[in-house]
DNA sequence: CATCCGTGGTA
DNA sequence: TTACCAAGGAT
């Protein structure tokens, strides 16, 4: 058994039942689920995703409201600029393609917002295209089982597509399912953390595994900047003052979210030049 | 290629 | 408590 069917197998049986996956789910669900799970965890994404499909069923939908719509139904969902993004994409998607999703990876490609990942992610996910995916899941997956490495180095694309290249099957279900297999495998089993080895369906010609689990020695990832005191938390405090407002918000109730003037300052100014706020008669609103 | 961009859960 | 991690993208 080659190592595609066996993570096909095991996908079959352990796939999780998560909305996208549903019968019937459309393409821009996909889309839409896409944007939300990138950089955030699946449990803080399912709720926000059901409401936004609710509300904005189609991309013409939520082309007919204004952006600050959007980037107040995202809610806590982190890096709003996506929420912003995902707005421009389906205005995008209804002036361009006349309000149907894109099947094409360079159509995609060319949305706000869709980079490499997403691009490939919907094509395959939303209209079953035989296209390679690339995703944290499958680079970790990809180090440890081919490369014989604990972790992943630095993301190349070009290197990274043709490893999954390599291992995808010709049919088109088949690759479909191998791609989302590899994501949850690394997902479930192949976590970044504690790896749950002795589930794994290709435990037996995994190459990490076979080397006696070598500690990973390349480079290391670039840590992440605390959050407590910085920028991104300036820039939170000041965005959640807009959402939960109606009316402008006062420069004075800017200046009580924090203490510190030009960091309070540098966040708003960077807000602005994101769009994600403007300035208005006596203060400040969403777009 | 490095850095910036949120927020919350977990070991 | 701190540090890491989470279906990335733009610049």
């Amino acid at each position: 058994m080659t190592v595609a069917t066996a993570v096909v197998d095991w996908y079959h049986a352990n796939r999780r039942d998560l909305p996208w996956r549903r019968d019937g789910f459309t393409a821009w669900g996909t889309l839409v689920s896409e944007f939300m799970l990138q950089q955030t965890p699946v449990s803080r994404v399912i709720p926000r995703l059901e409401e936004w499909l609710t509300r904005w069923p189609t991309p013409a939908d939520l082309a007919a409201v204004p952006p600050g719509e959007a980037v107040r139904a995202w809610q806590s969902l982190g890096y709003p600029r996506r929420a912003l993004w995902l707005h421009a994409c389906a205005v995008a998607i209804t002036e361009r393609h006349g309000g149907v999703v894109p099947d094409d990876v360079d159509a995609l490609l060319a949305l706000p917002g869709i980079g490499d990942y997403t691009a490939r992610a919907v094509a395959v996910f939303a209209y079953g295209e035989r296209h390679p995916v690339v995703d944290t899941n499958i680079r970790r997956v990809i180090a440890r089982a081919v490369d014989g490495q604990g972790e992943p180095g630095p993301p190349s694309a070009k290197r990274d597509l043709t490893a999954m290249e390599a291992l995808l099957p010709h049919e088109r279900s088949a690759a479909a399912a191998f791609n989302a297999g590899m994501m949850e495998l690394g997902a479930l089993v192949c976590v970044a953390r504690t790896p749950r080895c002795e589930e794994c369906p290709v435990r037996d010609a995994c190459a990490w595994r076979l080397a006696g689990y070598p500690v990973y020695e390349g480079p290391r990832k670039a840590v992440q900047k605390k959050y407590e005191g910085s920028d991104r938390q300036v820039r939170g405090l000041i965005l959640a003052e807009l959402r939960a407002s109606h009316i402008p918000v006062t420069q004075a109730e800017i200046d009580a979210l924090w203490p510190d003037a030009p960091q309070r300052d540098r966040a708003l100014a960077g807000l602005l030049a994101d769009g994600l706020a403007i300035a208005v008669d006596g203060g400040y609103v969403l777009p």
